[in-house]
DNA sequence: ATACTAATTGAATCACCTC
DNA sequence: CGAGGTGATTCAATTAGTA
């Protein structure tokens, strides 16, 4: 253990756990890693730099310009560069892992694949993947690919033979409403007033997370009194919901600008009490389903026939979940909207399909489908 | 191309596409992929073995055996075994594919990770990863993990630089209720009369995709006509799906219970018919109509004021379908981009005529023009 | 103050054709 | 093959501005 022969300091730091504990450390995350105890920590929350590689401007159809992560600390040289970056962070966190901890990295499909084989290679080993599902994602502005709605968080034990990780069960099976919580989560980008701004109005940090994840993250995966690392540190939402929380932190950022950012951040926040540390549950959104759906699920055949309620148009529906009037296709909306001559139409209630002589809204339809939905969150 | 120069087999079916398509080939994928012509694949799906103990499935560079094991190293070693496995199917999937075409490949936090790694390793270039949410998964019976109610799929070009790829975005906006389709979509997963069972009535394939998964795949990423493959075959989902849908497939598959209900099973399939499975039209595939005919047209005379929604603006149409300013005349989108201070405008829906007291957008008569191009050559 | 409308913004690997 | 012109493209929320 090089840790327990090396200078005082360390020693001092591992004696006393106020030294190191509910504090930002500054510097670089593997340096100030290999400075804490071994064993030492519970849970480990990572948002590592996500290597966008991103090559020039992108514009909005109004042609205002997308604000790009384009940080210094965002750009590496090649996969090989990344990938021994995320190595010798990994190794360095699973030596302050203590047998028994979990770690949870946070990506997108930059990096996230590269980070998961990484980790299997390193000994960790994944209990589950876990789908950030985003109620207000970016849109593709260039209608090129589909909106990238969601990032992935992979959460994983230090060994494979551990087998005493904290899980509360039950505590995530209650807040959702008695059925166990599934892999993936819904909830808000980070905006509005929990988004930290600097003096002149500006986001403080690119990528804030909400809190509602952290707290998601910590009320499942630790108990009250745990320590929480947060290597990646930045303006400090790990170490603000973990004091909420009840739990420890120890935060490691390099950038001066965002530790005094969180230290203000965290200085404000006040502990819970703790009977009423439990899980906070995002409502259930109401189910949204596109008419693709009721084609996906048989309820409507491509090629069949749509009428309105009158009996004046029909379409025809197509595979791709479009109808079409001759080869003029597109949504049931568009296409109701242009036999009436209207701008809009709700072709839910105005377009209906043949069950013998009556006529059923498909609409109707919908709510069969919805019914079967019955606990998933749309 | 070391294709060409090699056994006659291989040069008959690069000769002749019905040697090779819309059939099941028996055999190992890496072999069978190898003896098919190169560049010859629109889209690839595959959904490649993850269980890491599947001995059989896993061969060394060198081709020899690994006993699969569960002890640490041997994990490790089964890692290693699984990722020179993935890299030679994706490694062939990449010589068949043409430069335009894109792969996409399912799995879930047992093997997902690494083949996304291998993927970005080999030059495939990520343009979505996809996140398939089940509305029924299988319970955590232990209440150790998340329920892990989610796989991922990741969708690839060949390419970095390939920027024409297909990507029917308006088809999937139009099923999606007007809003672009988003990266992450709810499915039930495969059971009830889908289902495919054997004589016994126990389940023909372990791990067999509903058909609406695999048809919202083909119909984002392909044209009626084009060519799916499938590498790992089982019982034929991706060809069911591509034949109802007007796609030839092609199939690879080692084992014959497998191929034997496939058979079967795409024989049955009925193809819906052409018009039911078309791709919404985009407006970037419509005919290229310059502003000059309007004007020859008519439909905007010469000397003409355009003005803008607001009426900020006005410009003086000339014969020769360029805009003035005062002395200032270029194209519609020039002079757009002028007046707004802006790099680039479209003109098209910038720009507007007087129509009594109302303003038309010149967008509207383009699409006058369209359609009466439309009636000519349809 | 209140209600409505307009503007802003978020981890983004976001054209294509012709000359 | 490179330069330059044409022209296609956004969802949900918050915040600012206006009546």
């Amino acid at each position: 253990m090089a840790y327990k022969s090396s200078a005082s300091l360390a020693t001092s730091v591992e004696n006393d756990r106020s030294e190191w504990l509910d504090r930002i450390h500054k510097g670089h995350c593997v340096a100030r890693m290999e400075a804490l105890p071994e064993n030492s920590v519970d849970v480990i929350f990572a948002d590592p730099p996500y290597n966008l590689q991103l090559a020039g401007d992108l514009t909005r159809p109004d042609q205002s310009k997308v604000d790009a992560v384009d940080d210094a600390w965002d750009q590496f040289e090649s996969f090989q560069a990344y990938d021994a970056f995320t190595r010798a962070w990994l190794l360095a966190a699973r030596r302050v892992l203590k047998p028994n901890g979990t770690i949870w990295v946070i990506g997108s499909y930059h990096n996230i694949f590269r980070v998961g084989a990484a980790m299997q290679d390193l000994g960790f080993w994944i209990l589950n993947d876990v789908v950030w599902r985003k109620t207000n994602p970016m849109p593709n502005f260039r209608g090129r690919r589909f909106q990238n709605a969601h990032e992935t968080m992979i959460w994983a034990s230090r060994d494979q033979n551990a087998k005493a990780y904290t899980f509360n069960y039950d505590s995530m099976k209650a807040a959702n409403d008695d059925i166990q919580m599934r892999s993936d989560w819904l909830f808000p980008i980070c905006s509005g007033g929990e988004r930290l701004k600097d003096a002149d109005g500006r986001k403080a940090h690119p990528t804030q997370k909400p809190e509602a994840l952290l707290a998601r993250v910590l009320l499942s995966s630790t108990k009250p009194g745990d320590v929480v690392l947060d290597p990646f540190f930045g303006t400090g939402t790990t170490g603000a919901v973990a004091k909420r929380l009840g739990r420890h932190y120890v935060g490691i950022e390099r950038e001066d600008e965002y530790i005094e950012v969180a230290e203000a951040r965290i200085a404000a926040v006040e502990p819970l009490e703790a009977h009423s540390v439990r899980a906070a549950v995002s409502k259930r959104a109401e189910r949204r389903v596109p008419f693709v759906s009721l084609v996906e699920a048989g309820l409507v055949q491509p090629g069949a026939e749509l009428t309105d309620s009158q009996r004046r148009w029909t379409a025809r529906v197509r595979a791709d979940g479009t109808i079409a009037i001759g080869d003029d296709a597109a949504s049931i909306h568009r296409i109701g909207a242009r036999v009436q001559g209207l701008d809009t139409c709700n072709g839910w209630t105005f377009w209906h399909v043949r069950t013998g002589e009556a006529l059923t809204s498909i609409d109707d339809l919908r709510r069969t489908i919805r019914d079967s939905l019955g606990a998933v969150e749309a």
